[in-house]
DNA sequence: CAGAATCCGTTTAGATACTG
DNA sequence: CAGTATCTAAACGGATTCTG
């Protein structure tokens, strides 16, 4: 194994926190939602297909774990992504690039049930 | 949003598989421990302290999904990466990079419970 | 509008004991 | 050695109802 500071065998370390968080049936649509800049809960809620609670229950994590913003302003809420979220956002992307390249490998590899 | 093939919105887009399968809580360490090449349920039941049946139920998944090999061989059973297991392992290892890459961030904006 | 409260069913993790 | 079986407890997702 590769040594590297980011030890996923410790259970302490930010490298396990990625993929539990991601793990999240919905905080990576989210994060994908908030791309392109402030939205309302409202307006999360059309695309993302989850009921209030489990989505406010996402973005709470979300914030508390620094990858979203949360903006009050008389009735309505702003989420943002902060410069972190943004920068895992990315990192999300690269993940959807890596998918199209195993496309056929994943759909042929998986057992299906 | 950038339009891509990979569309986590729906639900039977294997992007939405990598995640879920990541963010089971052992999952990762599997993938990592195999980097190096086979090893035996035994072997991988010491860096990864789970019990017998989690860390059954995590290989499992990893079978069905095509990431994790299982051979039998007498009394000795050895799991490996599939070549679309290893291409995943490149994928964790750029994400722990990513985490070094943010650690200061990572550790500051979680807000401690 | 943006949730909070409540209830419910499923999934998951963990411990323990047992087996071919 | 490599699991399976069983049980328990916690976490998670979803639907419904209520509220400032």
């Amino acid at each position: 194994m590769t040594p590297l500071r980011a030890d996923m065998f410790d259970e302490i370390c930010p490298s396990t926190l990625v993929p539990l968080r991601m793990g999240d049936k919905w905080a990576p649509l989210v994060i994908r939602c908030l791309e392109d800049g402030p939205r309302r809960f409202s307006e999360l809620r059309v695309p993302i297909r989850a009921s209030a609670k489990v989505l406010t229950t996402s973005l709470r994590r979300l914030e508390r774990d620094g990858f979203v913003s949360r903006r009050a302003e008389g009735r309505s809420v702003d989420y943002a992504l902060t410069p972190l979220g943004r920068s895992l956002a990315g990192q999300l992307e690269s993940w959807c690039r890596w998918t199209e390249a195993n496309w056929d490998e994943l759909l042929d590899a998986r057992d299906p049930v």
